[in-house]
DNA sequence: TCTTTTATGAAACAAACATTCCAATTATAT
DNA sequence: ATATAATTGGAATGTTTGTTTCATAAAAGA
């Protein structure tokens, strides 16, 4: 019975995301959200509730995304240290090919707007969490494995995956070069590098 | 002959910049400043410039800032390893103290304003690229000394040094465990370790 | 003390902001 | 074809935005 919406979702939130990628939360106006989607006021809010709630939409869609990208690498991995090396392999190219330096969505979210909105601090949160616990399955794996030394934890060595992670993300805004992100990621993961 | 300002423009400078690093740029608003600061708008515009202005000193201060903290550190080390190693040592303690994880004020500029403001990306990119070639230096005057392995130039390993420091800080917003992160330096000073 | 020069206070500015409202429209199911 | 229920367009909401204006106050040198 309903009229149905007169729009593609999925483009219209690539097309928000994109332009929250570029101009953060508070440099995006609904009026420029109007005028990159094509949609009207009305029906964004009618679809999409309001900015916060758009954001956090897109938020979470691109972690989901992202997890993605975590969980496909270590499909073609033959071990978990070369699982590892994928998702690395796999970050870098997201660099490269971010020519415009717009960095990780998440990370910008992360310093934007955590400090003020405990909403998203906590999910966010919970998200670094995650991924640090999906480091420490890896380097658990790896070391019962005896592909990865046991000096320290697993625990330990997962935090440390996850700073140079975000560490290239916030470095490869200016820096994307491959060439010297494989070094980084090479330097990295020599850590973990069995005893010889 | 004139009138002389009437406040301290060093506290008044330091309430700012508190402001701008818990709110973000775009989420601070003259208003806040007014308020914080005790100023009038006027004395504000006449003493400090418009927002940007404001902002841009601040941030021009937090790096000279920073660097003095780079430097303080070379002066208590007997040698370039150990001096890399009392840089990061003092940035944990910033991220240790730092309770709120408000993180850096540097690199949450980068990640707020330097896509859309031309200026402040020319400026973080050329200090991201002073604090790589101190980086480099240190590296190079460890290899020399036989301190630092050869396997990598004294570039590439800044490059690794800078991208461990920006995950740090990162990172560090939600993870402030001194430990851990005493852990992560170690880790990635590792990597730099002669050979045995 | 008087003049000069600057800082200050309060109000005013237009523009931009997020959000809401309601009438008009339109797709679907009967 | 018609009734139903949701989407849409456009105007209007009242705040808040950054910045300017100008008259007033006050400090310092003569």
């Amino acid at each position: 019975m309903p009229r149905t919406e007169d729009f593609d979702r999925e483009i219209v939130l690539a097309k928000a995301r994109d332009l929250f990628w570029q101009k953060g939360y508070n440099g995006t106006s609904m009026r420029n959200l109007v005028e990159v989607t094509g949609l009207n006021r009305s029906s964004i809010y009618n679809s999409f509730g309001n900015k916060k709630a758009i954001y956090k939409t897109l938020l979470i869609q691109y972690q989901e995304e992202n997890e993605k990208i975590y969980t496909n690498a270590l499909v073609r991995a033959s071990n978990p240290l070369e699982g590892i090396r994928f998702v690395f392999e796999n970050f870098i190219e997201e660099i490269v090919k971010d020519s415009q330096g717009r960095g990780c969505f998440s990370i910008n979210c992360k310093v934007e707007l955590s400090r003020e909105d405990e909403s998203i601090r906590d999910y966010l949160e919970k998200m670094q969490e995650h991924r640090i616990e999906f480091f420490k399955g890896l380097v658990q794996e790896g070391q019962d494995a005896h592909l990865i030394n046991a000096k320290q934890s697993a625990s330990q060595y997962a935090y440390f995956l996850f700073c140079t992670f975000q560490g290239m993300r916030t470095t490869g805004m200016f820096l994307r070069n491959r060439d010297i992100l494989l070094q980084i990621v090479h330097n990295g993961l020599g850590v973990l590098r069995r005893d010889s």
